[in-house]
DNA sequence: TGCGAGCGGGG
DNA sequence: GTGTACGCTCGCA
């Protein structure tokens, strides 16, 4: 009897604890083993007031992390684990140190048995158990069982969900208190009974299984979930929507939220620091939302913008507004509807099943040992903490409580007076060419291995002392825990990446999760020591931490210099930028030689290498800049160069620009980098605020999306989209933005406040509306790319005009105008003077000023000159 | 430049 | 449940 481990909790038996074991088989089957006789315990420093009440307290040797050496500890155990606290307390106010009275009782269980979220578990003897407590295919009590070694994961299901519902206030956003949920769709992975997805619904029609009330739909989701029986039980944002709103529905109809596979616990959401976290015993909630907002760069993750880029597909375009109408509309609409729900569910479950969301968590859980919703939820924190237990318990170690909030105030302080980071060259502020990035491989993961530190090795009898001043044992006196904890994993990732080479399908996937949760794991222990909350915080750790690698930077830089002769015209943290003449190849086969050259003289494990090459680098200050960057072909057997821009610290795409400012920032990098035209990039520039102000940018280009999260008159500031939204009520009320809508607006010419001149774009388009085209260069093109151009020594008055403080009026002035007869005031106009010096135009000059730079303005018959030049004549 | 407030997704 | 504690962007000082 084989199984992989879901999930784990525990239930109380006769004032004992019964640890039950959620998991799945390689065939399929939910199982749950129960398992006796483990009991709760912590640890006192001795001498230490025993006690009273426990069921056992003994004098054990242990070592802990202040000493490093054995001592005498308190161990005490207790019959219920939900009287840890109390016990804890009571030691703690008399005065006592205690350990480990805060592992809350299934990781103890998991890591004393050496057992790991997704894990495998051989039972080697058990009994099967007639019991109603929970629901699954397989109940046993376990007897004997042991960890097993597998990589493959058994089969999972995996449900998808999606509500609707209906305000019963027209206009107003659902609120679960008051109104009812009208329908519930669920789509399955593999599919349950032949069918994919199902439409639960209130009201009945064609691929509708229907419910004759919300009690009755509440019901039948609850039955269809006990009788798929899932094990991930997915939606879009079910987490902070869905889940609450459904469980306060069923609270209102008295439906007993119990679809877990505890038949007694109840799947319950609470607030926790102003979001719902959902629990549900022996399956794992995973809301596709959270983990696409985590793992994917994207401009807005609302679902059709998430299906559109990550699965090519679309929503059915319903507006939240419309629910209601085809909810209570003609039979067509309510079938848009219901499409709508279906299809939905159908792209929450997609998202986890074909884009393998849940990949790199279940690698995690495996080298960490965190259960698969822990590891969803939790931070790195929780993760190294798991793997610090272990280790430091396996070592003789009690392992200290998390800090209270007094204590991480102190620490917060001494970190305040004493932390110092990555060191950062200086960049030496122009365009360069033919630029080299070497870069040390793990630098912090590395410096801890290669210089034995740790806690456990921080003694002021050190063999070696860190820059910052601290002392460490030698490796060969004693290698420290974190150290070793590091070389394993780094040592198998090696073995991973090297059995990936040959893999395939599926155990490929499993494989590179592994390699990818083992490189980010071993990459956080380094933050982790310098974090507050850390059970293990130690800035003296972290301090030399950084130290030596501030050390090794500056070292490698002066090397680098002065024995070859390079330029270094920059650095952050873990590496170093320097020039090197000559083509690609060229600069690779150089950069790789210094690269080894360096690492041979380096200590330990530490590794310079090369990792890329900036045919064109732009440094605009420390820590921003934008590239055009070569990597070799990833292509197996392709040899050669792939090429793109790199930028850092740099936004090419914020949600409050509009489209024309990304675009034009994208091609000024790009003439800037790859043509290395600077005069081109600054002739795009100029060519587009003329565009912009001869009105001959397209007006999507200049639309700016913002949404309104609730009702225009509940907004307290002027806001831009919120003014245009109550013009658009006062105009037609059916047609304007409601609540949740996204509101696209322009800013246009006027006197008024700014956030007064929002207009709706198709309304600007129709009534032929001028766009504001001062605001679009003053606040939207020029923050981003005056910042661009100043590290090219151009200045916003190059940018905007010829050397003074320019304004609008002096920009149109150099501006290469072509007047379309159409944009001419009238037929009586004769031609063009020259405001300047007089000189008289027939047809428009080519560049829009006399030849003398003199605006020209339009003459009339009467001989006088008309008081709008050319170009406000747009 | 640093800090606090407010929002996102969902209907 | 031997609990927990978002993360980014924006406006303002």
């Amino acid at each position: 009897m084989e199984f992989q481990i879901l999930d784990v909790d525990y239930v109380v038996v006769n004032d004992r604890p019964i640890v039950r074991m959620f998991g799945k088989t390689a065939a399929g089957k939910s199982v749950c083993a129960f398992v006796e006789h483990f009991l709760p315990y912590f640890y006192l420093r001795s001498p230490a007031p025993a006690p009273e009440r426990a069921l056992k307290v003994e004098q054990v040797r242990r070592k802990d992390i202040a000493t490093n050496r054995e001592a005498e500890f308190t161990r005490v155990t207790i019959a219920n684990p939900a009287q840890t606290p109390e016990f804890r307390d009571a030691a703690l106010a008399a005065g006592a140190e205690v350990f480990e009275a805060d592992i809350l009782f299934k990781y103890r269980f998991l890591n004393d048995r050496d057992f790991r979220g997704l894990g495998w578990v051989q039972v080697e003897d058990f009994a099967e158990v007639g019991t109603h407590t929970v629901a699954v295919d397989l109940t046993l009590a376990a007897k004997k069982l042991a960890p097993l070694n597998r990589e493959a994961d058994a089969p999972l299901k995996t449900l998808a969900f999606d509500i609707e519902c209906v305000s019963i206030q027209p206009g107003d956003a659902p609120d679960a208190r008051r109104d009812p949920v009208i329908m519930i769709s669920l789509a399955c992975s593999p599919a349950h009974e032949g069918e994919q997805a199902i439409v639960l619904a209130t009201r009945p029609g064609p691929g509708v299984r229907y419910c004759e009330s919300e009690k009755a739909l509440l019901e039948e989701f609850i039955s269809f979930i006990k009788a798929y029986d899932p094990d991930i039980v997915t939606g879009f944002n079910c987490n902070n929507f869905d889940f609450p709103y459904l469980l306060e529905r069923m609270e209102k109809n008295e439906v007993r939220p119990i679809f877990g596979r505890c038949a007694t616990k109840r799947v319950m959401a609470r607030k926790v620091a102003g979001r719902f976290k959902v629990t549900m015993a022996g399956r794992v909630i995973v809301d596709s939302f959270e983990i696409v907002k985590k793992d994917f760069s994207l401009q807005r993750y609302n679902l059709d913008s998430v299906a559109d880029r990550l699965l090519g597909k679309k929503k059915v375009g319903v507006k939240h507004s419309e629910i209601e109408r085809l909810w209570k509309g003609p039979a067509q609409d309510y079938h848009r509807l219901v499409e709508y729900s279906r299809v939905d569910a159908e792209l929450a479950l997609e998202l986890v099943t074909k884009l393998n969301l849940l990949d790199k968590y279940a690698g995690i859980s495996k080298i960490a040992g965190t259960l698969l919703q822990d590891t969803l939820e939790g931070g790195e924190t929780t993760r190294i903490e798991h793997v610090l237990l272990r280790a430091f318990n396996k070592e003789g170690y009690v392992f200290p409580c998390k800090p209270n909030d007094r204590q991480v105030a102190e620490r917060e302080a001494i970190k305040q007076k004493g932390f110092e980071g990555g060191y950062v060259i200086e960049p030496v502020r122009k365009l360069h060419a033919n630029v080299v990035v070497l870069d040390f491989k793990s630098m912090y993961p590395s410096i801890i291995r290669s210089f034995n530190i740790c806690p456990t090795t921080l003694s002021p009898d050190g063999d070696h002392q860190s820059p910052w001043g601290a002392r460490f044992l030698a490796k060969e006196k004693r290698q420290g825990i974190i150290p070793r904890i590091l070389e394993e994993l780094m040592n198998e990732r090696q073995v991973v990446k090297k059995k990936l080479r040959v893999a395939a399908g599926p155990e490929r996937r499993v494989l590179y999760a592994k390699q990818w949760g083992l490189k980010i794991l071993a990459n956080a222990f380094y933050g982790y020591l310098g974090y507050t909350r850390a059970r293990v915080f130690n800035i003296d750790v972290a301090n030399s931490i950084t130290s030596y690698g501030r050390e090794i930077i500056k070292k490698t830089a002066d090397r680098i210099t002065r024995e070859f002769g390079y330029e270094v015209v920059y650095g952050d943290t873990d590496s170093v930028f320097v020039v090197i003449p000559g083509d690609v190849d060229v600069m690779a086969a150089k950069a790789t030689e210094v690269a080894g050259a360096v690492t041979k003289s380096l200590p330990g494990v530490m590794e310079l290498e090369f990792e890329k090459i900036f045919m064109r680098f732009l440094p605009l200050s420390k820590k921003r800049y934008a590239a055009w960057k070569f990597v070799p072909a990833l292509k197996e057997g392709a040899a050669g160069w792939e090429d793109g821009i790199e930028t850092k610290g740099i936004e090419t795409v914020r949600r409050d620009w509009c489209p024309l400012v990304g675009e034009t920032l994208q091609d000024v990098i790009q003439l800037i980098l790859k043509q290395d035209d600077v005069k081109g990039a600054v002739q795009l520039f100029k060519g587009i605020i003329t565009s912009l102000v001869n009105g001959n940018i397209p007006v999507q280009k200049l639309v700016v999306t913002k949404t309104m999260t609730k009702s225009a008159r509940h907004y307290l500031g002027v806001q831009p989209h919120i003014e245009l939204v109550k013009k658009m009520q006062a105009r037609s009320p059916q047609e304007a933005p409601g609540i949740g809508d996204r509101v696209a607006y322009v800013i246009v010419k006027g006197t008024e406040l700014l956030s007064k001149r929002a207009e709706d774009p198709g309304f600007v388009a129709e009534n032929g509306l001028q766009i504001d085209s001062q605001y679009y260069i003053e606040n939207q093109l020029l923050p981003p790319l005056e910042r661009i151009f100043a590290s090219l020594n151009i200045t916003k008055s190059e940018l905007l005009g010829n050397g003074r403080q320019m304004g609008l009026m002096d920009i149109l002035r150099a501006r290469p105008a072509v007047v379309e007869p159409a944009t001419l005031p009238s037929a009586d106009v004769r031609g063009f003077a020259c405001e300047r010096c007089g000189q008289f135009y027939a047809t428009a000059p080519l560049l829009g000023v006399c030849t003398c730079g003199g605006k020209l303005r339009f003459t009339s018959p009467k001989g006088q000159a008309d008081a709008i030049s050319i170009n406000a004549a747009q």
